[in-house]
DNA sequence: GGTTAATGTTTCTGCTGTAAACATACGGGC
DNA sequence: GCCCGTATGTTTACAGCAGAAACATTAACC
C-alpha cells in the first residue's frame, strides 16, 4: 500500500498543528456533558487524538488546562451579559438584565460556570479583575448609586451575592430552575432600584 | 509470647465495633484539612485502621459516605444558626443573626459547607427539607413578612441567595473574608428590614 | 454446638495524573 | 542542500484511586 503524503499531511500525523487550541475546544465541548470532577486529561487527549502526555507540552498540569477553560468561560459570561444589557428595553433596567443574564448563563453552562469559580487560586482577581463581566458589574452599580464609591462597592457585592447564590442554589438543586422565580428575586426593587 | 485476650478485645481486632460511626467521625475530621476532591475512601479506612473495602459493608459507595457527612453538616449548621438567633440582643435582629451565622459557618468549615451542597442528588430537599437550618429560615422570614406566604417565599429565597452567594464568593476567594463587609451586606435594611 | 448472617480481609481490574526517556519534524545557519 | 537545535510529539512506567469478587472471621440465635 502506497501512503504518499505531503510533508504537511505527514506533519499533521505527528505534530498536531495547534494542539493547545484543540484541547481548549475539546475541553469546552466536554464541559457541556461532563461534571468538573469527571473531567479527564486523558479523555481530552483521546478526543483530540493525541497521547495523554502530549498535553504537558502546552500545560504544566491538569489544573493549568482547567484554568484556561475557566478563563474562556469568564469571557463568554461577560459577552453574554453585555449583549443582555444592550438589548434591554429601558436603560434603567439593564442592571437587572445583567443579573438575569448571570443566572441564565450559569444554568445554560453549569459545569463551565462552576469551573470559573473553582479555579481561583489567585485571590479575588478572577471576577474583580480585568474581564468584561467585572466591568459590567462595576459600571451598572456605579450608575445606580450615582458614583458614591462606598455605596457602589456595597451594591456590587450585594447584587453579585444574590445572583451568584441564586445560581448556585439552583445548580445544586436546592431551588427549582424557575424563570419566573429568578425574575421575581432579581427584579425586587430593594436590590436593583430604578 | 502469650497474647491472651478476652473475646471482646479479640473481637475488636477483627470486628471494629462501630465502623460506621468511626468512618463518619474520621470523615468530619478529615474535612477540616482536606478539600472534597481530595477526600479518599481508602485514606479514611486507613485512619480508622480497617481495610478499604470494609467501608462497603456500611455504605454502598463513596458517595453514600459523603452523603452521611453532608447530613451531619446540615445538622451542625442548623444548631449553629439557632444558637446565634437565640443569643441575638433584640428579637427583631435575629433574622440577620441567622444570616451572619450561615456565612460564618461556611467560613469556619469550608469543605463541610461545600459538601452539603455538592451532594444533592435528591432535588431541592436538602435545605427546604426537614432540618433545623431550613426551619430557621422559614420562621424568621415569616415573622418579617407578617405571614404572607408569597412574600415570605420571596424573602426566604432572596435572603438565602444573598448569604449563600456571599459565602461561596468568599470561599472561592472572589471576595475578602472581611467580617465588616459581611455585616454590612447582611445588615443592609433593604433585605432584612426590621 | 452448629448454622447463618454480619462484618471483616485479600486480591484484582481499570481508571487516573504525571514523570522520564525516547522519537519526529520544523526552521534557521552554514 | 545539509545539519543540528528546539518544539512537539510518543512510549513506558508508577503510584493512588474506586470498586467488584472471593474468601475469612466472628457474633447471634436455634
Amino acid at each position: 500500500m502506497i501512503t504518499v503524503s505531503t510533508s504537511k499531511i505527514a506533519a499533521r500525523a505527528y505534530h498536531h498543528g495547534d494542539l493547545r487550541s484543540a484541547l481548549v475546544a475539546a475541553g469546552l465541548e466536554a464541559l457541556k456533558t461532563t461534571a468538573i470532577a469527571d473531567m479527564s486529561l486523558r479523555q481530552l487527549a483521546r478526543d483530540v487524538g493525541v497521547s495523554a502526555t502530549a498535553v504537558y507540552r502546552h500545560f504544566p498540569d491538569k489544573q493549568a488546562l482547567m484554568q484556561a477553560l475557566a478563563s474562556e468561560g469568564i469571557n463568554q459570561l461577560g459577552v453574554f451579559q453585555k449583549a443582555a444589557a444592550e438589548s434591554s428595553a429601558d436603560q434603567a433596567g439593564d442592571f437587572a438584565a445583567t443579573g438575569r443574564a448571570y443566572v441564565r448563563f450559569a444554568l445554560a453552562h453549569p459545569a463551565l460556570f462552576r469551573l470559573i469559580f473553582s479555579q481561583s487560586e489567585p485571590v479575588g482577581q478572577t471576577i474583580f479583575g480585568d474581564n468584561l463581566a467585572a466591568q459590567m458589574l462595576q459600571d451598572k452599580a456605579a450608575r445606580v448609586t450615582g458614583g458614591d464609591p462606598e455605596e457602589t462597592r456595597r451594591l456590587m457585592i450585594q447584587a453579585w451575592s444574590v445572583v451568584h447564590g441564586l445560581a448556585m442554589l439552583i445548580l445544586d438543586r436546592q431551588l427549582p430552575a424557575d424563570d419566573a422565580l429568578i425574575d421575581r428575586v432579581i427584579d425586587s426593587a430593594t436590590l436593583f432600584p430604578r
